[in-house]
DNA sequence: TATCCACCGGAATTTATGGAAG
DNA sequence: CTTCCATAAATTCCGGTGGATA
């Protein structure tokens, strides 16, 4: 860690700030929700959405924690993000603490687990809820006495629209919460205890944080990120606080970390398919495949695993690429090519990849 | 205009994996 | 230990798309 920081916590997604701030009225919506709760009803639906970054998930976990006090209410956080139904149904039990249901534990009987075992009001949130089949496990959830949902999604319309007749019915009884993007001194607010908590004393200015807040167009997140890798560059430069010309490199440094992260979740088969990208620069559809066929066997080679043989399956990989904005790709017709978002982000493996034959 | 071509992406099918039952 | 059975991942199959070519 660099003299800048003292406390790189603080700029974890994790972090909780004492008090959540201009979210008040939200926040307020959210705990009404939740209120049928201590009488032993079932909570409230909720459909909470906004952009990426303005502190969704945020603000359900720090309602569930001021509300713990007047009693617990079970609570599990569902990362939605490339589960399957099954896949929600198990993150489900295990946030509830009511089982740890194996792998191939039957789709049935995880939700008779989850019917069987719940006497109290519980709360189930949904994260990234319209990046999934959220359908089918809407309608499994919607089975559970008890259970109230909090779902979170960026365009309701649009998770709503994929929804089938009953459930949009019921949707509409939900609680309906939206979350706009912040205005710049509500995101200097946002930032400055994070900076006084985890930066050295004197390293930003309240000037910068402006500058910071502006560059970030409302988007929390970035602004957290993008104020610890500001200071990550002005540390790594040699300097003692952060300046004017620390914060492009700081947005940029942000979005890499970002990616990185993103790449990192990925699987092996993901990461060799990315470094061939990067790499190449630009590499056309066929050009890639073939490249792949040549010097797979040299890359899997240590690595307890097997090379795709199919393009269809590394067509499924590219496409995950693409979602997590790795790389990029246009079009359909053949004159089109891969290209890496940002040909600075390395793979999470150390891959050692044999040059193209002359 | 008609045909060709490279490639995409949906859907069905097969294979891998691992817990549970006998 | 073997068999069974569930999910998830990999593979196979193939129709559709839209620019290129004659």
């Amino acid at each position: 860690m660099n003299r800048l920081l003292t406390d790189t916590a603080v700029f974890d997604d994790a972090w909780l700030p004492q008090q959540l701030v201009h979210r008040d009225p939200e926040q307020g919506q959210l705990a009404r929700a939740f209120e049928p709760a201590f009488s032993g009803d079932r909570p409230r639906d909720v459909c909470l959405h906004g952009p990426h970054g303005v502190g969704k998930s945020v603000l359900v976990r720090h309602t569930l924690d001021r509300l713990a006090p007047r009693g617990e209410i079970a609570s599990a956080v569902v990362e939605c993000m490339g589960l399957t139904t099954a896949g929600i149904m198990r993150a489900t039990l295990r946030g509830l603490g009511l089982a740890d249901p194996a792998q191939t534990t039957p789709l049935e009987d995880l939700c008779l687990a989850l019917r069987d075992g719940l006497d109290e009001p519980a709360i189930v949130v949904l994260d990234e809820a319209d990046d999934v089949p959220t359908t089918d496990a809407l309608a499994r959830l919607w089975d559970v006495p008890r259970l109230g949902i909090v779902a979170i999604c960026h365009d309701r319309e649009r998770w709503v629209a994929q929804l089938d007749a009953d459930h949009r019915q019921r949707i509409r009884h939900a609680a309906d919460i939206h979350l706009q993007r912040y205005h710049v001194d509500e995101l200097v607010d946002i930032l400055r205890p994070r900076a006084r908590q985890g930066l050295a004393a004197g390293v930003v200015d309240e000037d910068q944080l402006a500058r910071i807040a502006d560059e970030a167009a409302g988007v929390a997140r970035m602004a957290i990120t993008a104020l610890h890798a500001a200071a990550t560059v002005a540390g790594e430069r040699g300097g003692d606080r952060i300046r004017e010309r620390d914060i492009a490199p700081g947005f940029e440094r942000a979005r890499r970390w970002v990616r990185e992260s993103n790449l990192a979740s990925l699987s092996f088969h993901h990461q060799v398919l990315y470094e061939l990208v990067r790499q190449a620069g630009e590499i056309r559809p066929q050009a890639l495949q073939d490249r792949y066929d040549a010097v797979a066997d040299e890359v899997y080679h240590g690595f307890d695993q097997t090379p795709l043989s199919s393009t269809r399956s590394r067509r499924y990989k590219l496409e995950k690429l693409q979602e997590y904005d790795l790389i990029a790709f246009e079009g359909t017709n053949q004159y089109d090519a891969y290209e890496p978002c940002d040909a600075g982000v390395a793979p999470a493996v150390d891959l050692t990849i044999p040059s193209p034959a002359e």
